[in-house]
DNA sequence: CCTCCAAGTCATCAAGCGTTGACATCCTAT
DNA sequence: ATAGGATGTCAACGCTTGATGACTTGGAGG
């Protein structure tokens, strides 16, 4: 973006390698993806994924590794988080989310590294904030109840490309998705919208 | 199961083989596994393969083209049916279920093909016969994120492995499941039980 | 201007892939 | 018993893959 002229510049071609491989990875999957077809799509040589990442498999843990801000999702009030959470499996205006890491993690999941990781990213990542949401008799099961519909929401419209949810807003699938909600958070949909909520004090997620 | 001395027997082969393909593409996806894994765990040659399905493309087609019976779901009454997918997607006691061929599509839906069958066994099996069920604003929509949740809820159990669905059974998940489909089918969860709500006379998935 | 290290390329390797045709072996019908 | 076709095995092919090391090129500092 800075200057097409730039050649020999270590930083820029280490983003575009990664870009490239993010791509490649989220569309195609670990296997399907030569490290020869990334720094294709780079614009370099096959040689330098090595240099950079030390193999394929280090391209890939750098690929998926940044997930998509887990800041970005606790900031704000808690009890929005499942509605923001929605936006962000569906966006809205076509902005770039981390879809594509799930994605490439999904397409991967053959392989025991990207399944560890995508379960760490799920589990501490969401699911925990979505737990303090929920009521006691299963709360933690709720909460990955929630985290379900989520996913098939976003592999459903990504990958399976049901008519409906693929052509559908975000604005248009809310009701619905919070009708839901609530009826999996709450014991049977007794509506717990209140404004106080008891302080959860998570700082959210690590990386 | 009949008798291990049996040898040359094409059926028996080309059985063998096809199972062998179900279990290595679920657990693996498609570009992970290659002829000679598949011919091995069959006790078989490679060259096989070749004979039976003409080539890995036949062979995956012919591994995770046989859906899990639709029929077999759609017999029963209608209004059970989100309660015998679900059980068709958590097995209760380790039924063999379609469960597989679902993961062998997903896991190998880096390839148009695999991708176009995912969706045609999607839209054309469940979502279809759950719009039957659906309230008329959105009629689609609504059946397409049962079916979303279905195939969140599948995913996080068998890939992502979230710790409690995981370790839930049916019966613990049927309770807050319903509510949620509930919520989803009808309008504003306006609750359309009509009849006896846990009365699951169902306990086995067809073969 | 020249030097020199980083950045990029090239040629190459060994291994594994899908696929094929020739060959060996067994079952069956006559 | 024997011929013949079905069933299974073998060795090999051409190709792609991940990976490595020697080489070339560029740009900044003296």
């Amino acid at each position: 973006m800075t200057d097409p002229p730039r050649r020999r510049d270590r930083a820029a071609t280490h983003a575009a390698l990664l870009e490239a491989a993010q791509r490649r990875f989220a569309s195609e999957g670990y296997d399907a993806v030569s490290v020869r077809d990334v720094a294709a799509d780079a614009g370099v040589d096959a040689a330098l994924v090595f240099r950079y990442f030390g193999s394929k498999a280090g391209l890939f843990r750098a690929a998926t590794s940044p997930l998509p801000a887990p800041a970005d999702l606790a900031d704000g009030s808690a009890e929005a988080l499942p509605g923001r959470l929605l936006r962000a499996v569906v966006p809205d205006a076509g902005q770039p989310v981390g879809e594509e890491q799930l994605l490439a993690l999904l397409r991967s999941s053959g392989h025991a590294e990207a399944r560890a990781q995508l379960h760490r990213q799920m589990c501490d990542g969401y699911v925990a904030a979505l737990a303090e949401l929920a009521e006691e008799p299963g709360r933690d099961l709720r909460a990955e109840l929630v985290g379900a519909l989520l996913l098939g929401i976003s592999l459903q419209r990504s990958v399976v490309g049901t008519p409906a949810l693929a052509a559908a807003s975000a604005a248009e699938i809310e009701p619905l998705f919070d009708a839901a909600v609530t009826a999996l958070l709450g014991s049977t949909g007794h509506g717990k919208r209140a404004d106080s909520p008891d302080s959860p004090e998570n700082q959210g997620a690590g990386q």
